[in-house]
DNA sequence: ATTCGTAACGCCTAACCTGA
DNA sequence: TCAGGTTAGGCGTTACGAAT
């Protein structure tokens, strides 16, 4: 196989990377561009997935040096260094999305008429009923954090008191997703999220400009050496759809990856096939010629290569 | 640290083979 | 134990807001 020259590669990147928005392109979109571009498969341009993170930040670092004197107008990108790598890449500013919290949401009837608001994003829901509980002095004297509720807000959440940590709880019950409703309250729910997205860009460009400490990263590390640590489900046992050529060898027209590679080691062992003289050799017959791409023989490692042109998704 | 929902993204895992 | 090759999908993290 031949891979693209460093040049061909750096051209191919640079112009996707000018021809699309740098604050939504990720590494893998640029990736997948890249294969289409330059007319290779995915799975070949992965070798070079660390060239490709570098030229994307070199293009951003050239990118940003031609617009030094913009502090506040950064380009920014997801495609360069992965999330926990990069403390030192400017935020976008120029788009927001909105996250589960900040859309908008549908209150119950009771609800809407306590906060004077039919659709609201749904983390000022707990702003209002605190604002509320503070200035009707609410809160237990015992535990500030917990709120005895007053008529009117026992009629808008349905309980006698509740804590800040329950409220959340409390209102999931109490608002719905603006799908869920009529026209007339999507609408409601458009305009109120146009809303949140314009306040949200505004805070985003403040932060561009005095940008808070990164967090650490909290994952923590799998404990390969104990045996017995929680295994996921693979991807490799799920059945796949095998071609006529694979299933001749095989046998059967439904089978899993490893299952497959198991099924033409048996193959390859019943009719003698391995090459006396080389023992990482296979020499095929025609139903292997068939899998192989023709080829006489094949080496051990290189089976599973071909596999994937012969395997499709089960719908 | 705790609650809620949700999207995006990255990390990691899985099986199979032989020979050095 | 590593080499080579495959990739779907589970899961963790982060982000967002509020108060204590």
């Amino acid at each position: 196989m031949v891979l693209p020259s460093e040049e061909t590669l750096t051209t191919a990147i640079n112009d996707i990377l000018r021809s699309n928005d740098l604050e939504r392109i990720t590494l893998r979109m640029v990736m997948s561009m890249l294969s289409e571009k330059l007319s290779l498969p995915l799975s070949q341009l992965q070798r070079q997935k660390p060239l490709v993170r570098r030229k994307i930040d070199d293009f951003l670092a050239a990118f940003q040096g031609e617009g030094a004197d913009h502090s506040t107008d950064q380009p920014s990108t997801a495609a360069g260094s992965k999330r926990k790598s990069s403390v030192s890449e400017p935020k976008p500013v120029k788009s927001v999305k909105l996250t589960g919290l900040e859309r908008a949401v549908v209150l119950s009837e009771p609800l809407a008429e306590f906060i004077g608001e039919t659709v609201i994003s749904r983390s000022h829901i707990p702003k209002h009923i605190s604002a509320y509980a503070k200035k009707h002095d609410l809160q237990d004297p015992t535990d500030r954090r917990r709120i005895i509720c007053d008529d009117a807000l026992k009629a808008a959440l349905s309980v006698d008191h509740f804590t800040f940590f329950s409220l959340a709880k409390t209102v999931s019950g109490l608002v719905r997703k603006p799908e869920e409703c009529d026209e007339h309250l999507q609408e409601l729910a458009k305009k109120c999220e146009e809303k949140i997205i314009q306040e949200k860009l505004e805070r985003k460009q403040r932060e561009a400009l005095n940008p808070p400490p990164p967090r650490p990263t909290k994952r923590p590390k799998q404990d390969k050496s104990n045996p017995d640590r929680p295994r996921r489900p693979s991807a490799f046992s799920k059945p796949m759809q095998l071609s006529d050529a694979l299933t001749a060898v095989c046998g059967e027209s439904q089978l899993s990856r490893t299952d497959v590679v198991k099924k033409i080691w048996e193959y390859i062992r019943e009719n003698q096939l391995k090459d006396p003289d080389d023992g990482k050799k296979i020499l095929c017959d025609e139903k292997l010629m068939a899998i192989f791409k023709g080829s006489k023989t094949v080496s051990n490692m290189g089976i599973a290569k071909f596999l994937s042109a012969h395997m499709t998704k089960i719908p």
